[in-house]
DNA sequence: GGTTCTCTTGAAGACCGTTCAAGAAGTGAG
DNA sequence: CTCACTTCTTGAACGGTCTTCAAGAGAACC
């Protein structure tokens, strides 16, 4: 039981931190995002969001949770769509963050909290991607290779960003590829 | 004519500012290596750095010329080694600046300097790319997204950094995938 | 009422990249 | 030699960052 309570929740302060913080992550950029703006966004000092988390990379930590979390909640709809779709999908999400993804691989090294998100992160991943392979008939030993590479294209449109048209395009290429066994020489 | 000399050349002074910002932005990272950091190393006050550099990011893109030129020096080695060979080549290369993959996917949106020379970079590799799966048979209409699978390969395999054999799986299967035909359906 | 825990804050610390104004050092002209 | 001019170097400061510290406010329990 909590000795003391204030009016407003503990988890329900902390989301507000959280959607502020997440707004100037992405709108701004991470490093551009200063503690004291999301604070002032947030309509709080400072040094309440540290009362609420670690440090800033924790905070960074916690807004992709949540954002993976809206993510995997809206991939159930869409789980038996054809893989490129799928893929493209993932890359419309995953869009959205755009300057996170750079963000994540720069401060992993630094922040054990950010590596362990990242290194869970590409589990997941991959564990998707693999499935998705085995079902369209690829060979078990090849598979580790092809989610690398699935995954490496996916963040590669990410940070380089073409047009859709682009994106179509590498992605269907990477897809008939993958899927349809090359020709015995 | 230069109306004054020191008894040490510009160009050797620059130098020597320059291996040791290159030599810290390899070991430490590019946000780790402070100016302060670099300046001492290169047994000069931080100040002087200015005098011969812009800013940090100027520095970074220096640094970057100086890596870039290294390497295309040694590629005229091996120019003639079949495909595979010469992606893990180029990987190697790469990997000695792993870190900095990412800093000039972080730093280019906010420097000018450093967004033209990844411009830049990316024409030429494009080039090289496109130019060997022209040779290895690839159609025309698909080299550009040939080229950029190509170019998300070899950075995700940077950025990510497996074991040899992971490497040598992801290379291998991916100009196997790329160089041979797909069976028609 | 006093104690205790939760939460908030103002102020300061350590570091960063960068700039300013001043000085040292070499060169050429009078 | 002296003076002006350019090149190079530097100490000190500025505004910004993330983070920490110590103190205070507010609600709940004894």
């Amino acid at each position: 039981m909590p000795r003391n309570r204030r009016p407003q929740d503990r988890e329900e302060k902390r989301e507000e931190i959280l959607a502020a913080a997440q707004r100037l992550f992405i709108d701004d950029g991470y490093e551009s995002a200063s503690m004291g703006q999301i604070a002032k966004s947030a309509g709080v000092t400072v040094n309440t969001i540290y009362w609420y988390f670690r440090d800033k990379d924790d905070l960074l930590v916690a807004v992709l949770d949540r954002l993976l979390a809206e993510a995997l909640a809206q991939y159930t709809t869409i789980a038996d769509r054809p893989l490129g779709d799928r893929l493209l999908w993932a890359l419309d999400q995953l869009e959205r963050l755009h300057g996170l993804v750079n963000t994540v691989h720069t401060r992993a090294p630094a922040s054990p909290a950010v590596h362990a998100w990242h290194t869970g992160f590409h589990q997941l991943a991959d564990t998707l991607v693999a499935d998705d392979l085995r079902k369209a008939g690829a060979a078990e030993a090849d598979l580790p290779a092809m989610t690398a590479i699935g995954t490496f294209v996916i963040e590669g449109l990410l940070t380089h960003r073409p047009d859709d048209a682009g994106k179509r395009a590498v992605i269907d290429l990477l897809v008939h590829r993958l899927t349809t066994a090359p020709t015995r020489t």
